[in-house]
DNA sequence: TCACTTCATATAGCGTTGCTATAGGTGCTA
DNA sequence: TAGCACCTATAGCAACGCTATATGAAGTGA
């Protein structure tokens, strides 16, 4: 019943947190269950980990690893637009294949815990949109399109997940991610020789200028005049 | 401190819920809480509710409703693409102004509570959706467009609630509802002239017709012909 | 008018939860 | 050997969701 013996107590509770989370069907779960599993008392748990959400928090931070792992082990393809849509479904395949870990990671709404790792996986999107961007194939500020593409995977695979399994059709993901990469993607990117649709290039220029200027660090410029560069480039890929 | 005396139990139970839930910021309402402010006892909630959460349903009925007849007020505009995104802007506004509620609606994981809750919300989108689909000006079967921008909907009113008020830009909210639509849109529904971009005219064409004949229940087809008849637009409208 | 059923509320308490005050054991350094 | 961190256990508190049981009120038929 109990775990491995060798370990140390702080291993053991992790490791038996991570399986009761993961084998508890959504249902909460409970200290006294976890420091069982684990072999040890409460009080072990406490000056470890502080709290209850202190010890899911390490189990989160586990999980996010494995996370960022998944969203990082794929060779960029050189496309980056096509990276970023094997981002998403990794991210929707994390989502599924450990949903409660998910939940504690992103459908906890706490506005502590939450932005951390949320903000990390903004920061992996945007670095992908950022090469995209850099190649003139977006029409948004990566930050915005980042912020505004994983809000839509989110909400896809949370809709996913609480969804009963037999009807759960992938189609809804792959449907909206390309809805959403589409959208900030420029004309060229897309593939059609059509004229420009909404966007003019001029923005498209400025923001792909504005990503490459901040992926090389140029020297060219005083950091304040840097600084201050960037504003008004932000400016004008902003303006609609 | 306690509440109206002259209505019955039920409501005050009812009342007592909603408030607590509504001023208690994301931490947990306890059952003694709602009973002590509604002046009533503990068996009284389960004589009536049955649950905890059977109460917190019947709230979130009433904060349903509510949503719907928000969703449902508005005149249409005559342009349903248009009337789509009052729709998503009331979504939001609904979860940022009740967050609690909204939490509890869309937040909740439990696949039995959640799917009647979304399934309604996707009629109502899906009914709009139907419209601009008999205009010819959406690319996507209403069903697969309403489930898709619904999650993008919640996805992205998840993230502004988790986001701290101060830094909470609606901009994310407007980028990402007009990328959902523009991407489900026909480009005469985009307003540019140029051709097309992706689908060809008789899937649009196809999936048009479809939501015009599932509209008008037309008497011209046998019910097991249209049956089979609208199984083969549905095939022809899903086509990549 | 009186017994009888039905609905609604209260008293009191069970089992479980997260958490902790306190104390004891263990291994290291002096 | 003494002292000092560090780690763990015993025991128990307050709060939680919930319920077995009892009491009151209101309507119904004889």
């Amino acid at each position: 019943m109990s775990f491995d013996d060798q370990l140390p107590p702080k291993t053991r509770l992790l490791r038996a947190a991570a399986e009761l989370l993961a084998n508890s069907d959504g249902s909460p779960v409970s200290t006294r269950q976890i420091t069982k599993l684990a072999g040890v008392t409460a009080p072990t748990l406490y000056h470890h980990f502080g709290d209850k959400e202190g010890l899911f928090d390490a189990v989160v931070s586990a999980g996010f690893e494995e996370y960022v792992a998944g969203e990082r082990d794929f060779a960029p393809s050189g496309e980056p637009l096509e990276d970023v849509r094997r981002m998403w479904d990794n991210h929707v395949k994390f989502g599924l294949t450990q949903p409660h870990l998910y939940l504690v990671m992103f459908g906890n709404i706490r506005p502590e815990s939450r932005p951390s790792i949320v903000a990390d996986a903004e920061a992996l999107l945007e670095e992908m949109l950022n090469k995209a961007a850099i190649a003139g194939q977006i029409n948004v500020p990566p930050r915005e399109a980042a912020r505004s593409i994983l809000a839509a995977n989110v909400g896809v695979t949370l809709m996913l997940i609480a969804e009963p399994l037999e009807d759960r059709s992938i189609e809804l993901s792959t449907m909206t991610r390309d809805s959403m990469i589409f959208a900030v993607s420029t004309d060229t990117a897309r593939g059609a020789a059509t004229g420009d649709s909404g966007k003019s290039s001029v923005v498209v220029a400025a923001i792909a200028l504005n990503a490459a200027l901040q992926a090389s660090h140029s020297d060219q410029l005083s950091s304040s005049e840097l600084k201050l560069f960037l504003e008004w480039l932000h400016r004008i890929s902003s303006s609609s």
